[in-house]
DNA sequence: TTTAATGTTGACAAAATTAGTCTGATTTCT
DNA sequence: AGAAATCAGACTAATTTTGTCAACATTAAA
């Protein structure tokens, strides 16, 4: 059981726009160099988030991306299932029953697992992570921002 | 985000045994035709299952499957895992260090779902589960053992 | 107004993983 | 001997994921 990159990466690209939240757009070639992911793979998750209201575009020259709403009003939860990722364990979950719901006797593990990854995914917002995130950094480096 | 069929098939056909645990062994054919699925793709499933000593086999005509130990004594989260399912979510969690680390904020948010889900995992026995199980198709049918 | 940088879109291709099947052997019971 | 089952491993098919590309649209700056 794996997230797929669309989750892995598309998280951490916006991120990655937390991070510069505040300071004017990102452009994608900038996030693809630091985060090391093809900015053609980029363009598609970005699609995504862009509809979903996620993020604004800035066209043209010198454009790039924005968050549209503050970092801490953010969940993971929410980048998570826009890019497409579901949190299934089985198929059969999400619907209110299952063909053969009679011989399964694994629905209710199912249930319980979906219910404890989504009650963290939905209390971390991107600012926790960013926090997180310099709380480390700094202690390794001695901080890179003034 | 889903687990494979090896994870949810192996656990029902798992459980399948723990429900007609102490009466004797099963037939792979029989859990096949009960929970409908391949007898041979189940053949594959209970080949790890042996050589991890969680099931016993008996060879022969009317042979067939037992499990090793009291289904309370055997958790979901083995079964998992011998299966060989992968509940890592992002790759660099189960290594100590991730080449990119240092980039990437999302690490602590995986740990924390891993973490949370092997919880559920551990603390689920196959015992628990038939306990669950029955209670449900009891309430519906009135029961169907003696 | 031109130019260059960037976003936008949909289609496509490559790669990896998962799922499922088959054949043949061995063992044990009747 | 014959039937019923496991045992082992190879093999194929199907699906999903991942990544790439080309053509176009929009905007900012020169
Ligand atoms: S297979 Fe659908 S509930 Fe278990
Ligand atoms: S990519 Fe390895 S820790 Fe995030």
């Amino acid at each position: 059981m794996k997230l797929s990159t669309k989750g892995r990466y598309g998280l951490r690209a916006v991120l990655d726009l937390a991070v510069n939240y505040g300071q004017g757009q990102v452009s994608i070639r900038a996030i693809a160099d630091r985060q090391k992911i093809s900015e053609y793979y980029l363009e598609q998750l970005f699609k995504k988030l862009r509809k979903a209201g996620i993020v604004q575009s800035i066209r043209g020259a010198h454009g790039g991306y924005v968050l549209n709403r503050s970092p801490d009003e953010i969940t993971a939860y929410e980048i998570i299932r826009i890019l497409g990722e579901t949190i299934e364990i089985s198929e059969c979950i999400e619907a209110t029953t299952c063909s053969n719901i009679d011989s399964c006797a694994t629905r209710p593990l199912w249930i319980r697992i979906k219910q404890s990854i989504d009650a963290v995914l939905k209390t971390t917002t991107l600012q926790d992570m960013v926090d997180d995130y310099k709380k480390i950094t700094i202690s390794k480096d001695g901080g890179q921002d003034e």
